[in-house]
DNA sequence: TTGTACGCGTTATCAC
DNA sequence: GTGATAACGCGTACAA
């Protein structure tokens, strides 16, 4: 079943076929119904593999993610994918893990599967050092890359980044005004966006005239037990501290439970800010004052900045968009 | 940059070069060792357009879901994408919605796509009605069909489903030899594994001579706050129950939530017993006893099947695993 | 062991 | 408005 046979029992050419297949205008209404009238009798179906072959492009991306099992990265690939089919595209997942390598190599894989762009979702795919991103740079020439919640400078590249930096420096900020003194920051890695929130953090202490301490900036795998026992051995070592930001959600999930087991107080003697505004901050009791980093608007802006680059409209190299609080039952602002 | 050139710079004819990208025998050492240097030195990929259109296949699965950001679904989503990379298949992402129209527009999307295979993940695509089930049989005759945690009977069709029947027919045993009577059942949705874990709720009463009571049997959006409110609600009426299973984590997050507010002790007074195993089960205070509905095994069963199917093995058209009982704090055995 | 020639199904470029 | 025909790049009989 092809477009010979469509042609054949319509009477007209496979080039008439295909114009009709297209919706070229150069089609008498008579004829354009007739194809279609055939089409439809023979159940016709156009090969996307003959026309990827003609076009050099399946109107397919690629969707890299270190682990789509991830609530945060589940979110993003869920509006991704909806707005890329949307706009008549589909989406090749590919879930990396975190090892370099396996990025790079993934990376190339989806290249050679000559996808038409490659969405980088989560900040886990910008490395700290210059030289292990250049497989993206260069990839960039070939086609377009785009950045979800990670920037990277470089033609061809595109970021959408949630402001992480004014968010920890807002919600940071606000526990200050609200007379803490002590604010404990938990990170779980030193990717783009967690350098930018625990920099919020340190801008938002020096701006009230506090010189941030080492000791009350911990870094954490990104895990319930985790958290909760490294909260307990800092309480148990006598650190003290009367506010909790964490860099994920899960985090502050181990921080209420901490507070729970130790007996203390939510929110009148230890404030907890999570972030990602996720189930996990729902669960809770109380539930959690999270930080919202729009996903969905990230993966829309995403989109439609690649929708852009495709149509060859002048798009930006990179988006900011701003964060919210979501204010619960940990803080008591 | 295509097979043309590569057989032209290393001096052997395309059908060599073919030979070579296939890993054909018949090739001496030594032309293969001069076809590899040129595409080296060339940077050749084979274009897989071209590829597909002459074999009919492009090596990729089109994985189904109702919503890729639901904890369960997201990793069944991770499991799959995984298993099919590491067998050399891609996979296309499609999130249909609950729609019975949508599902099936984007069905036979996927199969214009020409994907090998559909993998249909989640219980929410085998509709009660048998008629509204026809488009996946019939399009089955085409290309294997996969369910996740979904049971079809059909040519061509294959499930892989958790024993929902027995496992919450465990879960409500262990409820009542621990002295609990009346058993308040909440679930979402009619689907394949809703109407199991029904029924096994409803044989575990009945088996202790026990005749279930509509009354004790409750649907619920799938979100904690409206398991929260229905539960508030069930207690303000006057309804008794001194346990909960739900058909959902997330519903059994409202049920500790509610216990909460209504100052009922867990699990003195009420046990609780969610579905999934999911990171939720672990976030709440007590830790909530859950049933591991095993994603992991499901995932990876599924793909073993499929690969058997598409090396003309003999495999079942339904293969079923065992669910465990994960016991924490909401339950006292 | 290697090469030639054709088919795969579409789109695009002509000529009419 | 329509038709003939050349790409597109690969796999593979079949011939050598």
């Amino acid at each position: 079943m092809n477009i010979y046979d469509v042609s054949e029992h319509a009477g007209v050419s496979i080039a008439t076929v295909s114009r009709v297949l297209n919706g070229n205008p150069n089609v008498s209404e008579k004829t354009r119904e007739k194809v279609l009238k055939v089409m439809d009798e023979l159940g016709y179906t156009p090969n996307v593999f003959a026309r990827g072959l003609g076009l050099n492009t399946m109107k397919t991306i690629g969707i890299m993610c270190s682990d789509s099992s991830d609530p945060y990265l589940a979110g993003a690939i869920y509006y991704l994918e909806r707005g890329l089919r949307a706009h008549g595209y589909d989406a090749i997942l590919c879930c990396t893990g975190y090892d370099l390598d396996a990025k790079q190599k993934y990376f190339d894989l989806l290249r050679s599967k000559r996808v038409d762009a490659i969405i980088l979702a989560g900040s886990k795919f910008v490395e700290m050092r210059a030289k292990d991103n250049a497989y993206i740079i260069e990839a960039a020439s070939d086609l377009p890359i785009m950045l979800v919640n990670g920037f990277l400078e470089g033609e061809n590249i595109y970021s959408t980044v949630c402001d992480d930096h004014a968010a920890v420096y807002g919600a940071a900020s606000q526990l200050l005004s609200s007379g803490r003194r002590r604010i404990l920051y938990v990170y779980t890695s030193y990717s783009y966006s967690g350098v930018n929130k625990l920099e919020g953090y340190k801008d938002a202490l020096k701006s009230k005239g506090i010189t941030p301490s080492d000791e009350l900036i911990r870094q954490c795998p990104k895990d319930i037990e985790a958290a909760r026992e490294l909260l307990l051995s800092l309480h148990r070592e006598g650190l003290e501290f009367d506010a909790v930001i964490t860099s994920d959600d899960s985090l502050a999930v181990g921080a209420v439970k901490y507070a729970h087991i130790a007996d203390i107080s939510i929110p009148r003697v230890l404030s907890i800010i999570g972030y990602n505004n996720s189930l996990l901050a729902r669960c809770t009791d109380p539930e959690i004052t999270s930080i919202d980093s729009k996903v969905e608007a990230l993966c829309t802006t995403t989109i439609n900045t690649l929708m852009g680059v495709f149509s060859g409209v002048n798009v930006p190299s990179r988006t900011t968009i701003a964060s919210d609080l979501i204010k619960r039952k940990t803080t008591n602002f």
